[in-house]
DNA sequence: TGTCAATTTGGCAAAATTGCCAATTATAGT
DNA sequence: ACTATAATTGGCAATTTTGCCAAATTGACA
């Protein structure tokens, strides 16, 4: 078996998987799904470099999950998907099958649907 | 603002994603949704030295995502949660709207529903 | 017990990521 | 045009990740 496609597949989602994989880049998408907000706004919540945040911005739009609009003096990120976020939730279910061992996903989201 | 409560599930959160976070390991991570395999099996697959595909296995182990049995001379690997895979698909949302620009993620959504 | 196949671990060099500072660009308001 | 604020970019050192080889470990089975 060759699994060519199945690779290219791999390829794409990682690259937004990993977009997603740092502490302040998923703080701000986390933030980004209340409501837009300016670079400035996001350096304050933060705590780094503006410019720091700045290239974190960057990557994650280049990642296809964010999009840049200027308004004034400033410019606002949103989130192209606002539904990012259901997905990010699912992830949830790892962590608390995580934190009370035995307690399986399944059974995690069954809870969650009662 | 503080944003200490936040942050602390941003880490969280961005432990998995990075852990999905490479090719190689989001695509042993698909082939693991269709069935629990060696790590020879997924040695083959991948296309890369064993010690390699170990390890990048003990990390998804690690990240809560998979738990690893022996049968016989062998270790099989398995998704904990299946429902990882929902999780994945939800972000091929974001990689087609990225490829037919315009279609706004809410509806590539719509569209699997109708 | 000895051997062999399967897997993990240690070690290391190459590559990639991260985050700060300094410098640059852009633009709103005076 | 000038100034101040906002944001991006270039550059670089420090850290982390990656992937291979070699060596150690594990367990099945003769």
């Amino acid at each position: 078996m060759d699994y060519a496609k199945e690779k290219d597949l791999a390829a794409s989602r990682a690259k937004v998987m990993k977009a997603l994989g740092h502490p302040t880049r998923i703080f701000m998408v986390q933030l980004l799904s209340n409501e837009d907000s300016s670079v400035s706004d996001l350096t304050k919540a933060v705590g780094a470099d503006v410019s720091t945040v700045s290239k974190h911005l960057s990557l994650l739009k280049q990642a296809g999950l964010l999009i840049d609009r200027k308004v004034g003096n400033k410019v606002l990120y949103s989130l192209i998907c606002p539904c990012i976020m259901e997905f990010i939730h699912c992830i949830d279910d790892v962590i608390y099958q995580d934190a009370e061992k035995g307690l399986s996903c399944i059974n995690v989201n069954r809870k969650k649907l009662l």
